[in-house]
This record gives structure tokens, C-alpha cells and sequence, in this order.
DNA sequence: CGGAATCCATAACGATACTG
DNA sequence: CAGTATCGTTATGGATTCCG
């Protein structure tokens, strides 16, 4: 019982190897551009509507949207809720799992807001040393 | 003059909604399933060479793997250093603003790890939901 | 309004072969 | 070893149409 210092497993089969492999899983599936943004909109914007939420989400196709939320849904990011109304009316919040992603990618919005000068620097920088 | 409370700008000509896209799309560059794979093995493993990397990164092609360390490499992330020996040797390492992007994106791993069991549950509960 | 379904273009990716 | 180049495939994403 070496390991299992975290918050709280309690059934934990898999090697630690097995466990990297499940989390790094996990990142692939939430390291997306979509799911990002749409994080961070719902985390400003509060509970939103399908539309409003395309409207936010500057570029993204309503089936991009629609197929982002579903995803974000089945990984437990998002709940959806529908109102029985005439038009349609579809709500969707963050889930605290959601919630708390948005707060861990609260540093990586910081980390780019804060360090765009340089990054765009740097990229000069490639594109003259390189191929212009 | 109401705005630049940040950290370091000094010539700043678009608005702050400008601004907000410039970050966003930052992200969308960076947000990135494989540059985060990559950054975290560079932080754990030290400046690595081509091979090593593509060993750790489990999945990827060496193809992906040119293809991401370049674009890494042309935002600043990553640095190269050629060794011109016989056989060719190449290491990669973290610039600070990779090492920034590294700690940075710590806290999603971080909540990754510790909410696993709830992701996976959540996806249970949906496939139990819906299609199966 | 909030999708699902269809069609289509192209970008992403993997496998393979080749090179300094 | 660390790539580049090419090819073929699959996945991604947009546009459009239709439905409850």
C-alpha cells in the first residue's frame, strides 16, 4: 500500500502504470479546442441555451456544437436539460466535474493571456529563422 | 487608458474583445492532445532525444511526432538542439514558456487524476442512459 | 429552437519507403 | 537516428435540408 495518497479511491485494481494510462485517456478526450472554449464560455455565461452558446463559441458549426456537447455530456462535464416548451428550449450548466475542470484550465487561459507577447515573439522568430 | 492591468504590455492597439480572440486562439493551437502528452514527458523525463519521445508518447506516429514538435517548437514551446554527430542527435527541452504551459496545464491532470472514478462513472451512467 | 441526417470537401493521420 | 516524402485511408468539419 504504497501508493493511493489522493482525495479518494478506495477500489483501485490497475497498476500505476495502468492508472497513467487512464488519466492521460481521460486528458485526450478533454484536451480539445471545443470543449475548452465551451468550458469557459458556460464558466463566464452561467447555464445557456443552444444557441447562445453558438453564438459564444466564435467559428464552431452547430454540428461541432451539438457533437462537442454530447461528448462533454457523456464524460460527465455538462448537464443538459430539456424544457418541454413550444419552441424547444434546451438548457445546458456545468457539472461540479465541469465546473472543476474549468478551474483547472483557468491557469492555462492565464498562462496565455499572460505570455501572448512572448509566444507571438516566438513565432516571429521561427518563421525568420525558417522558411519566412 | 482603462484597461492593461496585466502583467507586461506595453503596445496593446486592439480592443479587449480582440484581445479575447487572441487567447482563444492561442488555446486552440496549444489545446492539443499530443502537445500535452509532449510537454508532460519533457517535464517528467528531462530534454529528450526524438526516439525517447516517441517512446514515452504512447500512440503516436512518427509522423505526429515531427509534425507536433515543429509546431511546438514555432510557438516557443519546445527547443531543438542538434548535435552533429554520426548517428544524428537531437534533443528536445522545454523553453520557460513551455515550462509555464506545462505547470500550468498540472492543474488538469491534477483533476483528471482526482476525479477519474467520477468521469468513469458518469459515462456508465450515460451509455446505461442511452444507447447503451 | 434544437437538433438529426445527409452529402461532400479536405484535413488529419498511419504505414511505408527512402535519405543524410 | 531523425527525419522527409508519398500514398491511401479515415476522421473531421461545413453546408444544407428536414423534423418535432
Amino acid at each position: 500500500m504504497s501508493k493511493n495518497a489522493s482525495t479518494q479511491e478506495i477500489e483501485t485494481p490497475g497498476s500505476e502504470a495502468e492508472l497513467d494510462r487512464l488519466v492521460t485517456q481521460i486528458i485526450g478526450r478533454v484536451a480539445d479546442k471545443w470543449t475548452m472554449y465551451l468550458i469557459d464560455i458556460l464558466h463566464e455565461e452561467g447555464p445557456s441555451r443552444f444557441g447562445e452558446l453558438g453564438r459564444h463559441c466564435e467559428g464552431i458549426s452547430q454540428k461541432m456544437l451539438t457533437q462537442t456537447l454530447r461528448a462533454m455530456e457523456r464524460e460527465g462535464l455538462v448537464h443538459r436539460e430539456v424544457y418541454p416548451v413550444v419552441p424547444p428550449k434546451v438548457v445546458y450548466s456545468l457539472t461540479d466535474l465541469g465546473s472543476g475542470l474549468g478551474a483547472a484550465f483557468c491557469g492555462v487561459w492565464k498562462w496565455a493571456a499572460e505570455n501572448r507577447t512572448r509566444i507571438e515573439a516566438a513565432r516571429r522568430d521561427y518563421s525568420r529563422r525558417h522558411g519566412e
